[in-house]
DNA sequence: CACTAGGGTTAGGGTTCT
DNA sequence: TAGAACCCTAACCCTAGT
């Protein structure tokens, strides 16, 4: 129909957050405007921008109220829109499978899992190194923003924190 | 507990397709708020008219088997993705008997499914580049931002991003 | 007029009740 | 097991204020 609601994708999003960081909050025309995100988020308005961004900080803090018994890990698929938006870095591939269920830290076998963000397992040796060689190459950058940035992407994933420490040697 | 579940009446159901019909599909408030239709509705929210429309859709669309629509109002759009929304309905004047079906008239959007290519992570790495370079760049500049954006990372899992911050020294 | 902030509404998946 | 009624909330709309 008309207008189907159209879901924001994991690159939206990033793009956005990329975005608010360069130009700031309530920046949206100038967000969309930059062609470091236009090619991403050129399907967006800046009203849609400043909604998103809006859900993206309540689920930041709180959104307590009702995430109690979520049960059954459901799979959340993603139909990625019509395909164009392919012109970003076709590097990685993604030998791993995608996974469906992120759960949290410390969860046993039985346990409710969470649905958590539903982000594709990417190569993490790959994140790791990249997010490595950038943190050298650019001895001024905000590493606590680059923890930031790896966090989102990766927050869920079990032995995250074990396959850092096993990776990062400085 | 709570609400004992109404069921809907033969008139409120008549109301709510009149409504439609003069108002057009999704202006459930709208129909609500029309006095011609709020006597007769005044226990149902807007939502409440979405839900049960679309029940009535359901069973319009001949998945079970029931009264046969005869009328039919029209959904009328166009453009797909950032132009104008207007819902034109078409509707044909009643015989007296009516169903109201719902049908697009065109071909659905959603029949276009790819078969789950993995979702990319083909901006990750760019993203990563792009925040160290933009953090980098801006210097001081943007402290607003970069805290909206940490603050928004937040929620993340705290252990990361510590350990990195202690790994990552400069 | 253009943009943003913020409240309001809708769409659609999910859940509960019968 | 199905289906009607109801819930949740991301996505989208409206509009006052600048």
């Amino acid at each position: 129909m008309g207008a189907p609601k159209q879901k924001w994708t994991a690159e939206e999003e990033q793009a956005l957050k990329a975005g608010v960081v360069k130009h700031g909050v309530g920046k949206w025309r100038t967000i969309l405007k930059d062609p470091e995100f236009s090619s991403v988020l050129y399907l967006r308005s800046n009203v849609d921008l400043k909604d998103k961004w809006r859900n993206l900080s309540v689920m930041a803090n709180g959104w307590s109220s009702r995430e109690k018994s979520r049960l059954s890990v459901r799979r959340v698929h993603q139909v990625p829109r019509q395909g164009e938006n392919s012109m970003a870095i076709t590097a990685v591939a993604p030998s791993d499978e995608e996974i469906v269920d992120v759960k949290p830290l410390q969860v046993s076998r039985d346990m409710v899992h969470i649905p958590g963000p539903k982000r594709s397992n990417l190569s993490l040796d790959k994140l790791i190194m990249e997010a490595i060689t950038c943190l050298k190459e650019n001895g001024g950058s905000n590493k606590t923003a680059i923890a930031a940035f790896i966090e989102d992407q990766y927050w869920a994933l079990p032995g995250l924190k074990s396959m850092l420490s096993a990776k990062l040697k400085f």
